[in-house]
DNA sequence: TGGCGACGATAACATATGTTACCGAATGTT
DNA sequence: AACATTCGGTAACATATGTTATCGTCGCCA
């Protein structure tokens, strides 16, 4: 739905500041969850400082799937669009800013602007982005080790291992913190 | 876009049929190329009778990110969108019956009927589903073992372990055909 | 029908990766 | 200042996985 924007897809803030009025802002510290695993999603989150993982309990470790920054919004699409227990939490990494709009607001938004042609193709665009970025990270899996994994995340995200800490990242790239830390040492006596 | 759907999505078929007529029939033998890598993606395919898979070459190794059967459509989505040369080939598994569609075509479906509300929340919700499916794809190399994902496979999509050769399935479990020959044995001794 | 290629199993060995444990630096809290 | 907590590096060892090679079966086709 509405996820990653204000950046990406500036055309999309007209359509949100109409909700403006509606969205809570809360500044909370760091590792405040924002959404508990299990619970059912009832708010769009976007982040106005700070920064937010997504990730799950696999038996005792915590595992994390995706990075959140300013300017950029999110949810745990499948249980806000199905009502579904969600299979992820959401937290706080750093002490953040956040406003939170509710549900409701967001199915009046999309119910409104259905007949918005203008407003459809964006959404559509937005779903089709989101869809290509799983698929390259699901591609990924496929194709490259986790050093190349790695140097991919280092090349064309950088801000995300200057800002996180490691044992997040590790997880992400589906290894563990030790071998994150092998690689970086590896590539560091090959420069 | 249209992906999967015939089954999935059986209220697409009206606004399928209505273009019908600019479907092109082939049958094809085995390991027939459908798409090229590095070609640009021109028509949508629908499947009749037979599989196919799609998947990419990576250092001259064959690599298969997934695979489609009997009811189901598919495109090389991002070069299809976006005009791109497309990271993947299509070709068929075993001899086959598909539909052809070219390009311009989908285009006048999708602009003929982005007024029919109806319609938009249809790909509304099959890009949703696309984006959950890949989603869950990558969650589960970040959660699962491969022994773990073979079984997923075998649980929840065992048609796929009966009907494909198996060193397919092995790239796109992420996994070299011998690893995967040898969870195959694990998992007989275990019963 | 004979040969060839595709397919899957397996063994032996090499390499990548996980696990556990320990250390030290940095930071926050009392 | 003392202390706990978080974080990242590293070593030693265990396990998972890749690579290469060999073999047998099967189906296809010249």
């Amino acid at each position: 739905m509405l996820f990653h924007f204000k950046d990406k897809f500036p055309q999309l803030t007209p359509y949100w500041d109409k909700y403006r009025e509606f969205q809570k802002r809360v500044e909370v510290g760091a590792k405040t969850v924002l959404l508990e695993e299990g619970k059912v999603s009832g708010h769009y989150i976007f982040i106005e400082k700070g920064c937010v993982r997504m990730g799950f309990n696999n038996n005792g470790i915590d595992k994390t799937v995706q990075f959140f920054f300013e300017n950029e919004g999110l949810t745990s699409f499948e249980s806000f669009l199905k009502n579904t227990p969600s299979l992820f939490t959401i937290e706080t990494i750093e002490p953040s800013v956040v406003y939170l709009l509710p549900k409701i607001h967001v199915n009046n938004l999309m119910a409104e602007l259905s007949h918005d042609p203008g407003f459809t193709n964006l959404i559509l665009e937005v779903s089709a982005e989101r869809q290509l970025h799983y698929m390259h990270e699901f591609v990924s899996f496929i194709r490259d080790t986790p050093e190349q994994r790695y140097q991919n995340l280092l090349n064309t995200r950088p801000h995300i291992i200057q800002r996180i800490p490691q044992h997040y990242i590790a997880s992400y790239l589906g290894i563990s913190r030790v071998h994150l830390s092998r690689i970086k040492s590896a590539l560091a006596k090959k420069k």
